[in-house]
This record gives structure tokens, C-alpha cells and sequence, in this order.
RNA sequence: CGCAGGGUGGAGCAGUCUGGUAGCUCGUCAGGCUCAUAACCUGAAGGUCCCCGGUUCAAAUCCGGGCCCUGCACCCA
């Protein structure tokens, strides 16, 4: 069977996890979760780029190699993933040998195909900074003192042909409106389209950068950046072997949208061409997170930190929080003054509030124990038919990518819940000595445990732990691998099982 | 300059592709309820959908023009 395949980003070595690593890693499990939920074997694969002149400078200031820098720095990350919840299948390091082997062999054959080829680069080197300088770099013309002596070079480099692939790519471009997603980012990257591109510098002498994978035709240079990175999509569902086609093609890269252009729209693709290879069906490109309207950013220190609030507030909460709040592709605002608004709202007032009421209400009167759902009347009719057009919707917009639409109109049903134990009325009900009030009580707890599981499963992708918890209290079980188009229809499952007493999900904070 | 995104009741957003009662959350005001996390439920007020022009029976939505905000330095999802 066929894998559903998706991917984030891989993140660069030489930094700390922060916001955009996290919302990243969640929007790709919600992605992962639902698509399990729906029958789907999913393979989901993330991982962390290894190589490169960053690393191999912050390992040297810190007197160690770039490998126990990286060794070091993975835990963050992987740490995050977990805190985090994040269900990755398969996680990737550039400086594994899988990678290696698979970089090696590409390389090998675009080389033999002659679609990489050896070229004089001349350009302004600045050895202070071990790079070349651009002409964006001179301030009024001249080059800025402290980057202390430029020299011009030349120098010998391998250039992958991508020029050759730019008609190719327009045209694949504009006959797959599905492949870059939103679809106004399509159009960014057939402006940059446009103009000529130039052939791809895939290489580097060892003497300048050494910590990269050395080109097999030629180990006195290691591939830079793109030909190392972006393979790793490939090189770890094995490329290649057999198996590699039960993967191939991805059905999402997930990223940003700074390595939309050129890298992911561009370079890819053409490598992709190259190699002979399919497509991936879509590039899921996200917006950022800014703090207060401004680009969080290192260097501002503005950075707001996930893990914070994932130790404050559950990583549900922080999960439901970033998945309600960003559209995806549009940047989007992380404020606390927002953060508390919505847990304190939607998650506290409206969903763990209804638990809570719930669950005192069935320890109450019903002994702990969901009773039958004996009436239908008009009520309990619109109800259901409610949760019909509700657990539709949220299906397609789940499968849009619509998150927040979805969680809102899940919200709908809370809402709905909450207003059915009011116009029931329980407290009422419990008071009265008929046998027909007792029968419509009883009926009102279930419709509403049975309302509260279905939400409770609708969430598990966005909140797993949550959704089991929920569904624990009440007396079944959630499974991650469970099949929605049966977990989603109104039932009567719950009847006769033994609830958990009231319990606060969402303690309300103050601002 | 160019490119891209955005400008919708007090705040934050959806709706724009595929014209047809302007929707959601929060906030405000009034009322209800007491099972519940001072929660929940009901009702109300509040909008020239940035401006001008055009197409149309009909425009937030399509077309033309203009104004304003943001991003396109290193880092970075």
C-alpha cells in the first residue's frame, strides 16, 4: 500500500528550536493524525541538516567537532518533538550514512548525465567572513571596512544545469495549480520565474568548507547546501532500494516561506527533473509568527518561547492555540494578551467547562453510570442532526487544510452542547418525581456524553492527549490509529459505561 | 522603483478564486439560569466592507485608477 508522505522542513543544526520549528512540526501532526484517522498509512518524516559553514564555525569557537555540536543540538529538538507531541515515523540527520550514500549517488549520476558540470566562479572573497560578498553588500559603492580585506578570486566550482530545467518548471508550474499551496505563492515563484536563472553552484573546495559531503567525482570539494539538504527527502525512504516507491512522491513538503523561493519551488523540482523523479503533489507552505506585529527574530530577541507555554499550559492547549489562530500561509500575530483569550475561553470556558459540568452532573444523578437515551424528541433530533452537518464540514475542512475553520466549527458543537443542557435543563429535571422527566434527564446526559465524546474525537488530531483524556473520563477508549468515518457517527456506544468524576481540564489564569 | 501580502462594526479575523440576506470570536449593555472552571444560555447596540470610477438587474467579491500598512538586509519556520 501506498504511503501517505509527508515531510517538514529539516532544521538547521547551528540553532536553538524556536516558534517557527514548533508550529511547523505541529501543523505537519495534525496533517499526519488526521490522515492515520482517515485509514491512511502515513510515513512522516522530519530531521535535522547537519553540514555546512555555520556549523563547522560555532563547533570550532566552542573548541568540538561539528559532530558533537550536532549531537548536542539534536536533543534540543528532538526534545521539542516530544514535548510536544509531534508522531514523526522517521527522522533524518544529514551526516548519517544513508544520507550520505543517497547525496553520493545523486551526485554521482547528474554528474555521468552531465547535468553538473565544472566552471570557474570569479567573484569579491572576504576572509573574514569565509564568504563571497555580493554587490547588495558594498555600502556607497565600496566594500564596508570591517569586513577588513577583499580579494577578487576565481575559483573552480561544480554548477548543476538548472537554467536548462526554467521553461520546463513554468510550464509544470502553471498546469499543476495543486502543487504550490496557497496558490498565490505560485504566483511569487512565476515572478521569480521570469528572469533568467543562473546555474546552481553546488559545490565548495574542502579548504573553505570541510564539513559537508564530499563530491564522489571529485573529493577535493563537498556539495553545498541544496544538493545535500534537500535530498534528504529522498535519501531516507530509500532512495534508490525497492521500497523507495511505496514513499515516492511525497504528498506534502511542509515549509516556510522563506525556502519557498528558490530553493523548494525551484531547485527541487529541477533536481527532482533531473533525477527522473515524480514530483511531490504539494508544497504546504506556512507564514510566520510575529510578536506584536514585528519578526521575531534572534538578533531583535523578541523570540517567543514555545516551550513556555507548553509547560504552563499543556501542549495541547498550545497546539490548539497555533492551529486556531494562523491561516495557513498567512503570517500571523503570537500574543500572550491572545493565548490567554483562547485558553481561558474556548478551551476553558467552552470545552472544559462542559466537561466539568457534565461529569458532576452524571456523578449526581445518574451514579456515575451514562444512562440510556430513551426520548427523541424535537431537541435531541435537531442535535443529531447537527453534529451531521458539523462532523462534515470539519471533515473537509480538515482535508482543505482549513484548520481553524475546522476547530471553529467544532466549537459550534460545544456551544450547541452547552446550550442543550440548558434548554433541558437537568437540575430541573432532577427534581421532578415523574417517571417521564426521569427518562428525559437520563436522555439529556447521554445525548450530551455522547455529543462530548464525538468532539472529543473530532480534536484528536489538534489535541491527541486531550481527546483520549476526554474519552477515558467517559468511559471508552481513543485509539490513534482508531478509523473516524466510524468514530465520528452518532452512537450509543457510551450507554451503561462508568464515567470519572469531575475534573477541571483548563484551570482559568489570570492575564 | 519593482514584486508579494494586507486594509471588513471597539479588538482580532473569515468571506473575495466560483458576484445575490455582511459571518465568527472577544469586548460592551440588558436579561436568564444555578449542573459547572465567577461558568453557561438568551437578547441588544455597533459596519459608507480604505477611496474614486466602471461592468452588472445585483459588487466586500469582477475591471481600471489612487491612498495607506507590512515583508523582500544577516539570522530565520
Amino acid at each position: 500500500m501506498k504511503h501517505f508522505y509527508l515531510t517538514t522542513a529539516i532544521d538547521y543544526a547551528n540553532g536553538k528550536p524556536h516558534m517557527g520549528h514548533a508550529y511547523e512540526k505541529i501543523l505537519a501532526d495534525v496533517i499526519a493524525r488526521y490522515q492515520r484517522l482517515c485509514g491512511q498509512k502515513v510515513h512522516f518524516l522530519t530531521g535535522l541538516d547537519e553540514h555546512g559553514q555555520k556549523v563547522q564555525q560555532t563547533a570550532e569557537k566552542e573548541g568540538i567537532t561539528p559532530q558533537q555540536l550536532c549531537d548536542h543540538v539534536i536533543l534540543d529538538f528532538k526534545n521539542m518533538c516530544d514535548l510536544l507531541h509531534i508522531s514523526y515515523n522517521d527522522y533524518i540527520r544529514t551526516t548519517e550514512r544513508r544520507h550520505r550514500a543517497v547525496v553520493r549517488d545523486v551526485l554521482q549520476k547528474l554528474f555521468e548525465k552531465g547535468d553538473i558540470y565544472l566552471s570557474e566562479y570569479r567573484g569579491f572573497y572576504c576572509p573574514r567572513l569565509e564568504q563571497f560578498l555580493q554587490k547588495k553588500d558594498k555600502v556607497k559603492g565600496r566594500w564596508p571596512e570591517e569586513l577588513g580585506e577583499i580579494i577578487e578570486i576565481s575559483e573552480s566550482n561544480y554548477f548543476f544545469r538548472l537554467s536548462s530545467y526554467r521553461p520546463w518548471l513554468i510550464s509544470y508550474i502553471e498546469e499543476h495549480p495543486n502543487f504550490i499551496f496557497p496558490r498565490f505563492r505560485a504566483r511569487q515563484v512565476l515572478e521569480f520565474l521570469k528572469t533568467e536563472v543562473n546555474d546552481l553552484c553546488i559545490s565548495r573546495p574542502q579548504e573553505r568548507l570541510a564539513w559537508g559531503i564530499p563530491l564522489p567525482f571529485d573529493e577535493r570539494y563537498v556539495t553545498y547546501v541544496w544538493f545535500d539538504a534537500l535530498l534528504n527527502y529522498v535519501s531516507a525512504i530509500g532512495y534508490g532500494e525497492e521500497r523507495f516507491e511505496d514513499y515516492w512522491p511525497a504528498n506534502f513538503h511542509i515549509i516556510g516561506k522563506d525556502i519557498l523561493t528558490p530553493a523548494h519551488a525551484v531547485y527541487w523540482p529541477c533536481m527532482l527533473k533531473a533525477m527522473g523523479l515524480e514530483m511531490p503533489k504539494t508544497l504546504l507552505v506556512h507564514g510566520w509568527w510575529l510578536a506584536s506585529g514585528e519578526k521575531m527574530s534572534k538578533s531583535v530577541g523578541n523570540v517567543i518561547r514555545p516551550l513556555d507555554y507548553v509547560r504552563h499550559y499543556g501542549a495541547d492547549a498550545f497546539r490548539y492555540f497555533v492551529m486556531r489562530e494562523m491561516m495557513i500561509g498567512q503570517d500571523c500575530d503570537f500574543s500572550h494578551e491572545r493565548f490567554v483569550a483562547r485558553y481561558n475561553g474556548d478551551l476553558g470556558n467552552d470545552l472544559g467547562n462542559l466537561v466539568s459540568r457534565l461529569l458532576h452532573m452524571l456523578q449526581r444523578y445518574s451514579h456515575r453510570i451514562i444512562p440510556q437515551m430513551e426520548l427523541r424528541e424535537t431537541e435531541e433530533r435537531v442535535l443529531q442532526q447537527q453534529w451531521q452537518d458539523i462532523s462534515q464540514k470539519v471533515s473537509k475542512f480538515y482535508r482543505e487544510l482549513a484548520i481553524p475553520m475546522a476547530l471553529e466549527s467544532l466549537w459550534e458543537m460545544v456551544r450547541s452542547l452547552n446550550r442543550f443542557a440548558e434548554i433541558r435543563a437537568p437540575w430541573q429535571l432532577a427534581k421532578s418525581s415523574d417517571g417521564r422527566d426521569k427518562k428525559k434527564l437520563e436522555t439529556t446526559l447521554a445525548i450530551m456524553a455522547e455529543g462530548l465524546r464525538l468532539v472529543a474525537t473530532a480534536l484528536q488530531p489538534v489535541m491527541p492527549k486531550v481527546s483520549q483524556f476526554i474519552c477515558y473520563a467517559l468511559g471508552v477508549s481513543l485509539a490513534e490509529d482508531s478509523d473516524l468515518s466510524q468514530d465520528l457517527v452518532w452512537s450509543h456506544r457510551l450507554v451503561g459505561h462508568r464515567v470519572e468524576g469531575p475534573m477541571v481540564l483548563f484551570p482559568r489564569v489570570k492575564m
